[in-house]
DNA sequence: GATCTTTTGACTTTGTTTGACCTTTACTGT
DNA sequence: ACAGTAAAGGTCAAACAAAGTCAAAAGATC
């Protein structure tokens, strides 16, 4: 008998396959309502099943008119973003290499040239003005943050 | 499902939109009654999506023939930007104050949308993970360089 | 039975909606 | 002119409506 966490997983991935942009939004009272189940329990398989390493970004919003949003990442850039989100950009990141980073991704099409320069500029020590170890976590930070961006809206790559 | 508040804003949005002078005038009561909502509704939606920043002037009178008056602000000029750099970006900014220059930005065609997505994500607290007088500052130091680096282009004489 | 995964529930945080009460303004009758 | 009243809009705090967190309980696995 397939747990819970399968079936809501399994629902969410058709959901998400159904879906040409690879998009999905829901609700997460909705979903439980429909699984019988905590709420909570909704968390738990976004977090186990959902999470970056498998390849999606999870967006959401509380409050009135609150919910949840669900991205599948493209192929494509899965490999990159495993490289370097996890990896490189998980501690800290000096502006050497941060710098090096964001000339890869232009040159790689994924950041436009003015992304490239605002980025150069914003991870710039003059503008973080912080004391070192703090600087470069901060670094880090700012460049996973904008990765993720920037890799949500890549071209698609093949279905199934 | 998009909220209340959400739907009245668009609302307004296309009002404004349709009106080449980018102004109008409405009832508080009535626009209430046609969303069907209590009035101070209406007031939640001018505070939290036309503020200054966003770009809006709101003017009003009460009592007997009273009227609620929206005035879209023109696009941003350099000198306005100039003033904003000094003043509003001089010091902290707040994440509130943050995300409506932003959006005013992009509404004004000076971000596009993906930039704006990511520097709203950069100047949320989460990213920046600072206590707040230096959370405020740092933010104040992002939105300066970014603002600086969209207006390169439009200043004339500055060619590189 | 030790450990790992799943499931639940109490509590927190954030954003929205409402309602009771307040202030300002125009109009009306005297 | 003047007071009174009705018709706006304003404020603020409480209620409501999401989603998030965390730890403990319950199952599974070995």
């Amino acid at each position: 008998m397939s747990s819970l966490v399968d079936r809501i997983e399994r629902y969410l991935k058709e959901l998400l396959d159904k879906n040409p942009k690879g998009v999905i939004e829901l609700q997460r009272n909705e979903l439980a309502g429909l699984f019988e189940c905590a709420p909570s329990q909704i968390n738990y398989v976004l977090s186990t099943r959902f999470s970056l390493h498998r390849g999606y970004i999870v967006e959401s919003r509380r409050g009135g008119g609150g919910f949840i949003k669900l991205i599948k990442l493209p192929l494509l850039s899965l490999d990159v973003v495993c490289r370097l989100l996890l990896e490189e950009l998980g501690g800290e990141v000096s502006q050497q290499v941060g710098e090096g980073l964001i000339d890869r991704l232009y040159e790689d099409g994924l950041l436009t040239a003015r992304e490239a320069s605002l980025l150069r500029k914003l991870i710039h020590r003059d503008t973080l003005q912080l004391e070192l170890p703090e600087r470069d976590y901060l670094r880090a930070r700012i460049l996973r943050v904008a990765l993720l961006e920037v890799i949500k809206d890549e071209i698609p790559w093949n279905k199934d």
